[in-house]
DNA sequence: AGCGAAGCGGAGACGCAACCTCCGGTCGCA
DNA sequence: TGCGACCGGAGGTTGCGTCTCCGCTTCGCT
């Protein structure tokens, strides 16, 4: 997908390691969203067809080789905020927002690895949060200039009910892949504006940096 | 607390022997509620101020230990959805019996891990769930009939409520363990009954089995 | 066809961390 | 005071994941 940034022109692979560097990127997709990062290079090898050494030699270790499957999909995490705001109407795009992450995150353990505790390419994942924020920012604002969303919600709260919700999607994923579903609905009912008997919330939001504190204090193995 | 249940009866212990037991599961609790389950027995140890050797002459195995340590634990859980079909207001009882139980769950890791993931005891865990699993029905039903509680809820939705919720509180523990207060206002108030032009929930609930079988699916070993 | 370089496989070195054992020495208690 | 319960913690054992190394294979250019 990228070509490294070797400051020298790259002599092209011969044809059968070429072939089996795809074999190793398509196999190591597979292994790394169904089982998560901790999935281990051998099984990625096995599950590609070839020894351990031809995956370590194209990729000098697990994370370049994590870095190079992920940069697209974390491009597609921006895009989707990206054409929510695109959309039209503010509360569509609000809750559309909500649902494609869920999406994407649902079926992608990696993913949702990488992005919530940031288990590998800290740098990368930061880079993306940044450019997300602002986008975020404006569709929550944008929802609520229109009075389509609560005037008490922030910014962050999106991410933490994203978060909430891909951690119930993780749960049930082998018995009921799709009930995250259930509670979106839920929760994109309580989005809405307050109705006058609705108690205030009782703590405030996260700001962005205690959002990004959060991210620093995860552990930096897994969960 | 509990007498192991040896048939003949036990000696008592020497006094030192005894003091350094109680230490231990003193030790225990506080490393295993901050940290979870997966700290090593050494930890423990260290933080009791004695060698490994002794705590493995008073428990056999690790399991053991997280067994005598959460039996309570687990009585107490159960005990909260008692108090809360107490409680003579439905509502109240209801929303009562999720923060009190999002609030012993929120700041014991352990705990947590063990009723989430049964990574321990998988039995004692059963036991106490399928004690609560009529209670939370009773705790449902009883605010349905009262109009309270948007009609289309099921038992297993307090479960999964419960779920995110501590999920949430688990994520921002270093930065702002109280937040999770805040997402429970919001979904709190999506539980009460539908206004008209609520969307219905798009997929059905799960089962009480496929609850257990969620369960079952999480691997043995940590998140 | 022939040859040098690029590539391959996978056994195994290495590191690490947790669980648990063992035994020389200590200390409570009758 | 002496015996036996008890202690500490070094280290055996196991298990797993990362990564290296080297004898052999394959490619592709001439």
């Amino acid at each position: 997908m990228v070509q490294p940034g070797r400051c020298h022109p790259v002599r092209p692979l011969r044809r059968d390691a070429e072939q089996n560097r795809q074999r190793i990127l398509r196999a190591a997709a597979e292994v790394f969203t169904t089982r998560g990062l901790q999935a281990s290079l051998d099984d990625v090898a096995r599950h590609a067809g070839v020894g351990v050494g031809t995956v370590y030699r194209r990729f000098p270790d697990k994370e370049s080789l994590v870095e190079a499957l992920f940069e697209e999909r974390l491009g597609q995490v921006a895009a989707i905020a990206d054409k929510a705001l695109a959309e039209p109407d503010s509360w569509t795009g609000l809750t559309g927002f909500l649902e494609q992450a869920c999406e994407l995150l649902s079926d992608d353990r990696g993913l949702r690895e990488i992005l919530m505790f940031a288990t590998y390419g800290r740098d990368r994942v930061q880079a993306a949060k940044t450019r997300m924020q602002p986008l975020v920012t404006a569709l929550v604002e944008r929802a609520q200039r229109d009075g389509k969303l609560r005037a008490d919600l922030r910014p962050t709260d999106m991410l933490f009910i994203e978060f909430m919700l891909t951690s119930a999607a993780a749960y049930a994923e082998q018995v009921r892949p799709q009930v995250w579903r259930r509670y979106l609905a839920l929760l994109t009912d309580a989005l809405r504006p307050a109705r006058d008997d609705t108690a205030p919330l009782p703590v405030p939001a996260l700001t962005p940096d205690e959002m990004a504190a959060v991210m620093r204090s995860i552990p930096h193995g897994r969960s």
